[in-house]
RNA sequence: GUGGGUAUAGUUCAGUUGGUUAGAAUGCCAGAUUGUGGCUCUGGAGGUCGUCGGUUCGAGUCCGAUUAUCCACCCCA
């Protein structure tokens, strides 16, 4: 049988990669907006920077990340040697913590300086059983703003975050946005007290997870989808009546400058996100349709710990990720129109394989001029070289023959108008190559209507 | 890791209580008189029915295994 892609990975064929490149565009053009700028950090780290930066007892970090170690120490770890620390790699399963560990080795953050604003846009990998918005290799588009405490920080995050989706095409009624905070080091832990306390006296009636949860991360049992847990975990203690003065007032203000935007958000006390690096404002955009049971497009929160625990000095830090794939399914419930293929130009009919090398001596003109279009390769049939010109959406066709080329002459006919008209080949020539110099990446560049005007 | 569903043409899917040469739509290719597209009409190519085994005179159809995939749990974007 023939080889196909591996489990939980998906092949973006031509008109989704399409897609993917305007996705991102429109990410570095709204995030843009407001200061970030882009950063590209390795698709694999040592594994210890995500086991540091996400937490060991994490689901993403004990059990959904792939390896990726180099043949030679593969076979040691075979042989039940083991492997220097920094030999042990692994595929990033999410952004952060890589674009931190760059953020501190480059010194991005100086003591006393500006915040850095940085966004990234590239596949991330999790070992886990795909099913719907979940793949194995995903994209995620994300920022990362380090080195700024301010609750500014955050809502202007948040707004962001939201005007990205209305600018990608998810319609706003379509989305909701939940809040919390999560509190700080100071505050957290007394709060997690607390609650482990509330689980163990409802001992017999939570699921076993959720106690073994009350051991490792107790404010991880309000995410279970239980029932019953879910309904003693209603009355457990929350998080806002724990806050210390300073989160209460960081909270506070965050939704102060959201409200003065005029974004919706609801409050969620049970929000709690997965990854450990989280403290103080945690967040997450949700959709209602076409998501099946993984809902979150987005979600991200601040992490201050965060640098210091990958050897950094303290550096308050936020950021968000969000899912392309999970975005693209909840375009795609909206009913959203996906842009069509690029543009092109022109295309060159031959009407026999005489005129070829003319045709293609054009062709490399016009395309060096800075227009786009094509010509037959297959000695096809003019008709089937209109065919072919009217698939690719070309708004000329030049037909080219032994006619016209016997009297230096080219026909052209305008695929919208209809309208067609004899131009002079050695003068369309020189037209074309009036706009070389740069051809490629420069400014100059010829339009269709230069070299056969679109009506007379 | 656990549970359930599905597997037939490039794609989306039909296929009767097991019965001769496995179909449709769409896409692809070619024609419909002279060198001209979209629409329409006609024709053509394309499938060892996921794989292996079993039951049977006979399996796309029933049974088992295996692989892949989808959905859900867990968790996350």
């Amino acid at each position: 049988m023939a080889l196909q892609a591996p489990e939980g990975t998906k092949d973006l064929l031509p008109d989704e990669a399409l897609f993917w490149n305007h996705f991102r565009q429109t990410a570095a053009d709204v995030f843009g907006r407001y200061g970030y700028v882009s950063i590209e950090t390795p698709i694999f780290e040592q594994t210890e920077l995500f086991v540091r930066g996400i937490g060991e007892a994490t689901d993403v970090v004990s059990k959904e990340m792939f390896q990726a170690t180099s043949g030679e120490n593969m076979k040691k770890l075979l042989a039940g040697e083991s492997i220097k620390a920094k030999s042990r790699l692994s595929l990033r399963p999410e952004g952060t913590a890589g674009v931190v560990r760059a953020v501190v080795q480059h010194d991005l953050v100086p003591q006393g300086a500006q915040p850095v604003k940085l966004m990234y846009a590239g596949p991330m990998f999790r070992a886990e059983r795909p099913q719907k918005g979940r793949q194995r290799q995903f994209n995620q588009v994300g920022i990362e703003c380090l080195g700024a405490e301010a609750p500014s920080v955050d809502a202007e995050a948040i707004i962001m975050l939201m005007r990205f989706y209305e600018a990608v095409g998810i319609p706003v009624g379509s989305m909701q946005l939940l809040l919390n905070s999560m509190g700080c080091e100071t505050c957290r832990p007394a709060y997690r007290e607390r609650v482990k306390e509330y689980m163990e006296m409802h001992a017999d009636e939570l699921c076993p997870e959720c106690m073994n949860r009350a051991q490792i991360n107790p404010l991880r049992a309000f995410d279970c989808k239980n029932p019953a847990c879910h309904t003693i975990m209603e009355d457990a203690p929350k998080i806002t009546d724990y806050l210390c003065d300073d989160c209460k007032e960081h909270y506070g203000e965050v939704k102060g400058y959201l409200d003065g935007a005029g974004i919706a958000y609801t409050e969620d006390a049970r929000l709690v996100r997965g990854l450990d690096y989280y403290t103080r404002t945690v967040f997450e955009v949700q959709v209602v349709d076409g998501l099946g049971s993984q809902n979150a497009i987005g979600g991200g929160g601040r992490y201050d710990k965060l640098a210091e625990e990958v050897g950094g000095r303290q550096t308050p830090g936020l950021g968000f990720a969000l899912g392309y794939e999970r975005c693209v399914l909840a375009l795609q419930a909206a009913g959203v129109e996906f842009p069509r293929a690029g543009r092109c130009d022109f295309f060159i009919a031959c009407v026999d394989d005489s005129v070829r090398p003319v045709a293609f001596k054009l062709l490399q003109a016009s395309r060096d001029a800075g227009l786009m279009g094509d010509m037959d390769h297959q000695s096809r049939s003019l008709k089937s070289q209109f065919k072919l010109a009217d698939k690719l959406d070309a708004r000329v066709v030049f037909i080219l023959g032994p006619d016209e080329l016997s009297e230096g002459k080219i026909k052209g006919r305008n695929m919208v108008t209809k309208r067609e008209a004899l131009i002079d080949l050695e003068k369309m020539l020189s037209l074309l190559s009036q706009f070389g110099g740069q051809p490629y990446g420069g400014a100059p560049s010829a339009r269709i209507e230069d070299v056969f005007p679109a009506d007379e």
